[in-house]
DNA sequence: CACGCGTGGAT
DNA sequence: TATCCAAGCGT
């Protein structure tokens, strides 16, 4: 690790414990999960406070301990409830992996959450961290429990110029971090390095005239706080042109599809949608030009948009678009549909994806005898029936203000 | 090790 | 508007 020899000593450890963990106690925030070291409620925290704001967590945290307070409440609760739960929370695969491994504890641990390094980091879900965060809290076990906030927290106060997103760098300072771990307080220091990322050392801007340790601050006392942690830019988003269908029957059903088993919003709801093919995009990139009203199907025999798209969107585009939603969802699904109108554009980005969404109303082009024959996978939603379905947040949003009202 | 995996707030 | 990034994990 590149430090300046004289940055890491004992004195300067005991200090910064010392310090620290006394300023955690004296200031700490009231946080549901700090009610009590159920096992169980800090290990549901754990996995929602995954790359997730406290602000954000409290909410769905409150309503989950309803619905599923305990180990066994959460292991026989249907999945589709579970997910339900999360749903708006992002990182779905957490869900899905909590449940399975409080199945497992209730199964093999009879239902308490193991207290042993191996067997706790075993369960689907519980990586470093969220091990090191369990026994600490929990079973105030000196483990350490390095996330971003002790990263950064870390990196400032010892002067470490390691580049944080490698995983290389994590080991070194979980190392670090263990032989900091005051005798017998290994929850409450753990906490109180992440309460100090969290609410002074911030990523933009440390704040360090109430920092408890800014006396011996490394960063601060060279001028280098704004340059600390090192940190690797992420590659970003990749650019995808999609398109989605509405589709409402007459008596006011919601047309919608389930997600895969795996990959991205694994076994989540959604509008049917599909990616547009590359000859979609260089049509959009068109200046608007005047088209001949096309009123006829294609020789594909996929019927083309009769209304002139809306809101700027070049008639090329539109039809474009709309033509290619149609022939992908009879493509991938065998679902024959025809578009009639221009909704709206969603954008939505993921860590790594980036989706540009034209929604289209349609209806469905199958005869009216046919219409409860629905593809594999697909599920009309009656009115007023939402909470039934995990919706991810896109789709949530399109469907409360485009689809059939949910009273 | 690199990448896939959501969402919203802060700047 | 663009960018960062938050109590990370699985593959």
């Amino acid at each position: 690790m590149e430090i300046q020899p004289q940055a890491i000593t004992d004195e300067r450890k005991a200090f910064y414990a010392k310090e620290l963990l006394q300023w955690y106690r004296a200031s700490n925030r009231d946080l549901p999960w700090r009610k009590n070291k159920d096992p169980y409620r800090i290990w549901v925290s754990e996995i929602m406070l995954q790359q997730t704001r406290v602000d954000t967590v409290i909410p769905y945290y409150n309503n989950f301990m309803d619905k599923f307070p305990s180990v066994e409440a959460l292991a026989d609760a249907p999945e589709e409830e579970v997910l339900k739960a999360w749903e708006g929370l992002g990182y779905y695969s957490r869900a899905r992996n909590l449940q399975s491994a409080v199945r497992e504890v209730k199964e093999e641990y009879g239902g308490i959450v193991p207290d042993e390094p191996v067997a706790i980091s075993s369960l689907k879900g519980v990586g470093p961290y969220t091990a090191g965060a369990i026994l600490s809290i929990a079973y105030n076990q000196p483990e350490p429990a390095v996330d971003g906030n002790v990263m950064r927290v870390l990196s400032r106060f010892f002067l470490l110029t390691d580049d944080i997103a490698k995983p290389s760098t994590r080991i070194k300072i979980e190392k670090l971090a263990r032989s900091l771990i005051p005798e017998g307080a290994a929850g409450d220091f753990n906490q109180a390095l992440m309460e100090l990322g969290a609410t002074v050392c911030t990523p933009k801007s440390a704040h360090c005239l109430p920092c408890p340790v800014m006396e011996h601050c490394s960063a601060r006392l060279e001028g280098r706080v704004d340059e600390l942690p090192l940190k690797a830019k992420a590659k970003p988003p990749r650019p995808e042109i999609r398109a989605a269908a509405l589709i409402v029957d007459a008596t006011g059903r919601l047309l919608i599809r389930r997600r895969p088993q795996t990959g991205l919003l694994a076994r989540m709801w959604e509008l049917p949608q599909v990616a547009l093919p590359e000859i979609a995009l260089l049509e959009m990139a068109l200046p608007e030009v005047a088209l001949p009203e096309v009123t006829t199907g294609t020789p594909s025999g996929v019927p083309v948009v009769t209304a002139a798209a809306t809101e700027g969107r070049s008639r090329a585009a539109g039809d474009a678009s709309a033509n290619a939603l149609a022939a992908g969802l009879a493509a991938a699904d065998g679902l024959r549909i025809v578009p009639e109108e221009w909704l709206t554009d969603a954008e939505h980005t993921f860590s790594h994806l980036k989706w540009d969404m034209r929604v289209y109303r349609c209806r469905l082009a199958a005869p009216a005898a046919a219409v409860e024959e629905l593809p594999p996978g697909y599920a009309w939603m009656g009115p007023g029936e939402l909470y039934r379905y995990a919706f991810p947040n896109l789709f949530l949003r399109i469907i409360n203000e485009f689809g059939p009202a949910q009273e």
